[in-house]
DNA sequence: ATTAAATCGAGAAAGATTTATCGATTATAT
DNA sequence: ATATAATCGATAAATCTTTCTCGATTTAAT
């Protein structure tokens, strides 16, 4: 297992999991293999695209027969590294915290949520969906003790770059960020933003340019 | 108020919403102006970029002096559409759709919530953050009678392309996607899908790539 | 066995986005 | 008043991403 594994851009990135989530669907359908053509049929992208893509992850494909279904889907995991899950600690257990604790999509992507974290003394000692709520006092401790690499952010705005400090002073690694605050940190430190807001607003501007027309 | 609005891309789009939290932060302390270079250093950008962005809205800076932060506001929201906002219906009123309906950023992005639709009989009737949540069967009929546009998806994947399909049986012009589904959809269809799997996806993969050297 | 059709992989071309360059402008300091 | 430094706007260059092209490969049909 040398894994050398080239550098992907951030698109293909992104892509890789709709692709892994279209294979498994084949894969429990009983399909064998599956051609690229198909596949960006099904995601209206390029099929050079969709080998280029997959040509990262190491995936080989045949002529007239296309990939492997269940190969490619190793291919992926092992690229993503979502054969060796990363534990993580969640800080925020409000309605996007809770409805993130319940998320499936965590173990899948080589995401292990061990405990979330909040300052509400009525969720404290809880648990929202079999995982523990702790003190945020307790934060630093633990993550620095367990070595905690990535931390799920999922507070009120105004309370984001304080807890991003804490936990990089904590030693975690990377921050998936669903605040809407741009997080100060060291470069070192891989953030992951998730832009509801921005994404509303690709939205909204869309349809206010459609209405136009 | 014409309106002539350029095109911009995506990633001009993505940014703008930044912009305009960071330049509101800036009026309520007080600022009057502020340099592209500023701005950019803010988000670890090219000033060159940030310039840009801005021309899209129509702001115009002068040299030394900067962007006035008043004037710059309401050239983004005016360009994104934020000043007549548009009404939409919610769908799935789970964690994450109950969340949504918490979140104050559809206001400011100019998309107005008026209700939510679920088929759980214990949430029907009830109301989440004061938004009704009525019975999915109603959807239809409610979103075509009062001209809905926009349709925020936060049912399970399995019902996503379903609840899709009968959004744009009702005239829904605009649907925001939190599912990990890809929605089949005619071209007209504006769709903006909030990939969480891709981002976290992405996070994990970033991870495993700095600990592998 | 031969032909035809589908698909692959590699590399070139096109398109989009970001970054750099440069002259013009304007507040601030001398 | 003049010089200086910061910043703007426009244009050009560089980079990144997607799409196109083409020869090679492989199954299925004749």
């Amino acid at each position: 297992m040398d894994n050398l594994a080239l550098p992907a851009s951030k698109p293909t990135l992104k892509r890789l999991p709709k692709f892994y989530q279209y294979l498994t669907k084949l894969r429990a359908a009983g399909r064998s293999n599956i051609s690229c053509t198909e596949i960006a049929r099904e995601f209206r992208l390029d099929p050079t695209q969709v080998r280029k893509d997959l040509a990262i992850t190491g995936s080989v494909g045949r002529p007239r027969i296309g990939f492997d279904v269940v190969t490619t889907l190793k291919s992926i995991e092992s690229y993503l590294g979502w054969d060796n899950a990363n534990d993580a600690f969640l800080v925020g257990a409000g309605h996007l915290g809770a409805a993130l604790l319940g998320y499936e999509g965590f173990a899948q992507n080589g995401v292990n949520i061990l405990a979330a974290f909040d300052c509400d003394p009525a969720k404290i000692g809880t648990t929202i969906h079999d995982k523990p709520v702790y003190d945020m006092e307790k934060l630093f401790d633990l993550a620095s003790r367990m070595h905690i690499q990535i931390g799920v952010l999922t507070v009120p705005g105004g309370a984001a770059q304080e807890v991003a400090n804490m936990m990089v002073l904590a030693g975690i690694k990377a921050i998936w960020n669903l605040t809407p605050v741009w997080l100060d940190v060291p470069d070192e430190i891989i953030v992951e933003n998730v832009e509801l807001s921005a994404s509303l607003s690709v939205l909204s501007s869309r349809l206010a340019e459609a209405l136009r027309n």
